[in-house]
This record gives structure tokens, C-alpha cells and sequence, in this order.
DNA sequence: CTTGGCTACCTACTTATGGTAAGTTATAGC
DNA sequence: GCTATAACTTACCATAAGTAGGTAGCCAAG
């Protein structure tokens, strides 16, 4: 098994790259980019703003908040709002798919309560 | 768990701290990092040499496999086990603690085989 | 006894991603 | 006209990831 083809040269599926499936890799990708997690389970709770996500997510830079939206939107997990008015109001909520992460987020957050101390 | 808000409540800057359980960001933040869920996932399937990791985990590199399992050993999420022999063995596998994140990465997993098509 | 191969790394360098701060547009209140 | 608020942008710098190449220890072939 030849992993580390040469220089340059591409991944193959013959090598490997069914060992782990993709899927699985894609969603960890995602849900794993720095914040979207955190954003996703705000988003179980129900719809949110952005100044309502940028204060739940503790930490997070709007400019960070704005582009993991727009990830998320363009992915089909969350959907964008805007209601007119005096000071628009943009809202974000989860598609069916993004509800469904549910599950797998409150397992990993059941985990994190067994075996996660919480000294930094 | 006490992580969710009701839907439709609302969210003010001083809960903002809390409102996102600590150690579900440690998780998300832990397993999200770039291919540490991948390379969990591998070693649920067994113990795994090097040299395998970097064969079952397609795309990432040596130099990152070794970051990321210094860091798993550090979470105590594995252990690592040298054989001394001819080429020496390096065995990786996953304490209790590890284990246990099957769970998550199963949900994870089944979510992403409904909700996530193949087109990269 | 030198050459080449294997395993499990390490070092240096380049590119991508994340963080910080300031600016923008539009409307509203004073 | 001045200031405020919401939801962003833009510009810039820091940190993390990706790539290339090298190393040490051992073995077996030539």
C-alpha cells in the first residue's frame, strides 16, 4: 500500500480511501471547523439572531460568526431570515437536517460531561 | 442536560458565558481539530500501528498524524505502546475514555449517511 | 562493508485559516 | 446634525495546517 504517493501526485481510491468513509470525514470537517458546533447546538435551542448567537457563543469574532453562517447556509443546515424593520432583524434557524445533528451532539456532549475535567 | 434554551427564550449577555456548556466546547474543540475524529474513528476498529493510521486516514500527513496522536495521548484519549523488535512497533489504541466516544461518532456517522451527499 | 529499505518520526518552509480592529450601510431617536 | 444599533465588510497579523526533505536504528542484499 503505497499511502504517500509521490510528490504532487493525488490520492487514489485504490489506496485507502475508502477505509474511512467520506461521509463520516465531511461532517467531521464541517461540524468540526473551529465554532460550528458551538453555533449548531445555540441553534437546537431555537432561532437566534446574530447578536443572539455572537453572545451564546463565547468567544467567537462576528467575522467568524458571519463566514460559519454562511457555511452552514450554503451546507443546508441552518436557513436565513431577514425580517424588515427599523433595525432589520436577520434570523437563523436549523433545516431538518441541522435539527437532526442532534443526537450526535448531545452524545458528544454527554461524553464531554463524563470525561472532560474542566481546568484549562 | 441543562446546555439547551427553551425555544423562542431568550438569551442575555450575562448567561452568554455559561450559555454554551464549557466542556462541550472542549469536546467539539478536541475531537473537531483536523483529523482527530478520523483517526478516533480508525482506532475504534483496533489498535493500529503508524504506519496503518496514516493508510486508514486518507489525505492527512505524518507530520500531522504524529501531532494529533501526541495530542490524543495528551487528552489521555490513547495510549501509546512501543514493541522493541526488528523495525520497532508503535501501537496506538484507545483507553476507556476513547472508547467511549464511539457513541458520538456513531451518531455522527449515521447522520452524515442520511444527510450528506457525495459530491465533494 | 557499503547500499538500500523499512519504521517512526523531526525540521524547515509555504499556504490556509483564524483572530482583532476598524469601517460600512441603513434606519431611528434625540 | 449627532449618536446608536444591527448586521455585516475590509484590512491586517498570528496561528495552524500542508509539503518537502532529512534522520536514527536496524536488517538484508550485493
Amino acid at each position: 500500500m503505497s499511502t504517500h504517493a509521490a510528490p504532487g501526485q493525488h490520492i487514489t481510491s485504490e489506496d485507502s480511501a475508502q477505509a474511512l468513509c467520506p461521509r463520516f470525514h465531511r461532517a467531521v470537517e464541517l461540524i468540526g471547523r473551529r465554532w460550528t458546533g458551538a453555533i449548531v447546538r445555540v441553534l437546537l435551542g431555537g432561532p437566534r439572531r446574530f447578536n443572539e448567537l455572537l453572545a451564546a457563543v463565547p468567544g467567537i469574532s462576528d467575522r467568524l460568526l458571519t463566514e460559519r453562517l454562511r457555511e452552514l447556509e450554503h451546507e443546508e443546515l441552518i436557513v436565513r431570515r431577514v425580517e424588515p424593520g427599523s433595525p432589520v432583524k436577520v434570523i437563523y434557524e436549523l433545516t431538518c437536517a441541522g435539527a437532526e445533528l442532534q443526537e450526535a451532539l448531545d452524545a458528544l456532549g454527554r461524553w464531554a460531561e463524563r470525561w472532560l475535567g474542566l481546568q484549562p
